[in-house]
DNA sequence: ATTTAAGTGTTAAGCTGCTATACACATATA
DNA sequence: TATATGTGTATAGCAGCTTAACACTTAAAT
């Protein structure tokens, strides 16, 4: 039996990029919440950015979501004409715009939050039956792999 | 000190979030690859996948990556462009092409290869401090995520 | 104070990578 | 032999991004 367990960095890497490719194919289908709306992942991804930090700007957001604020203007606007979303201008910089969920807005939102529950949910039972020294080892892991992904992108520039 | 580190399934999913966005941000740079050819993700994507599984048609290779075959197809024909990947005539089957790698194919994939070494590298030593126990429950971790991300492929179906 | 530089958001063109659809052809099945 | 299924291709269209040019505002330099 060649049962010796040969798990190589490698591997795991491997393993790791199946499985962010399934979830980032699970997360890129287009949903509706709450509101009859179907919402697509982009704009999905803004409503969560917004909805969870207030007072945001194109820029701040465009820093947050490591894409170039045209894009996020893009975005917006297709939030705006589903009126989820809306610009007020910043009272002390006539240039900038603060960006904030309607209600509607906050209803997708929620419902978004809900369903990330339900995702989550998945997990608990998981979850609830490891240690906790376990659990503590998994989020020091993936911090270190951000780390390092983080340092492997500034190198590229 | 509220250190009582409240380690929550939702915080394990962000956390993984956002290492899997940045992950694929990483891998979607286009990059050469041995040749001065540079290499979109979706090429080399499929390279590797050649070079790992010999004799594959264009609906194998869809079925493993999980795309349509038109998108195999629209790649492929990039492939052969840059004079990465041949299609010979399955013997058994004139309908049916089985694609391979050239010797810049390879090139190409060997190449690719290494960087991945390069990549897996950064973490050889944060492995080799690990406890195998530890690497078990990470490989075992993914693998649960992994089976997981597919049963909520399915249900949207 | 005026010029210059830097920051803010928008728009248009162009790209990758995918899907859906229609298609031509080959092979398997009734 | 007719019909269904399988195999690959081509086209149109879409999401989501980037780049670059733009107009405008605010900050800094002289």
């Amino acid at each position: 039996m060649k049962q010796k367990q040969e798990v190589s960095p490698r591997s795991i890497v491997e393993s790791f990029k199946r499985v962010a490719r399934k979830w980032q194919k699970l997360e890129k289908q287009p949903r509706k919440f709450g509101t009859a709306i179907e919402l697509h992942s982009s704009e999905i991804h803004l409503i969560e950015e917004i909805g969870e930090n207030e007072g945001l700007s194109v820029t701040d957001i465009s820093g947050l979501l490591e894409v170039t604020k045209g894009a996020v203007s893009q975005t917006l606007k297709k939030l705006e004409a589903k009126k989820l979303t809306t610009k007020k201008e910043d009272p002390t910089n006539t240039s900038r715009a603060l960006v904030e969920l309607t209600a509607r807005g906050w209803e997708a939102f929620n419902a978004h939050e809900r369903w990330h529950e339900a995702m989550d949910g998945g997990f608990r039972s998981y979850f609830l039956g490891l240690d906790s020294d376990k659990i503590m080892f998994l989020k020091e892991f993936l911090k270190i792999f951000e780390t390092f992904l983080d340092s492997k992108d500034r190198l590229k520039e």
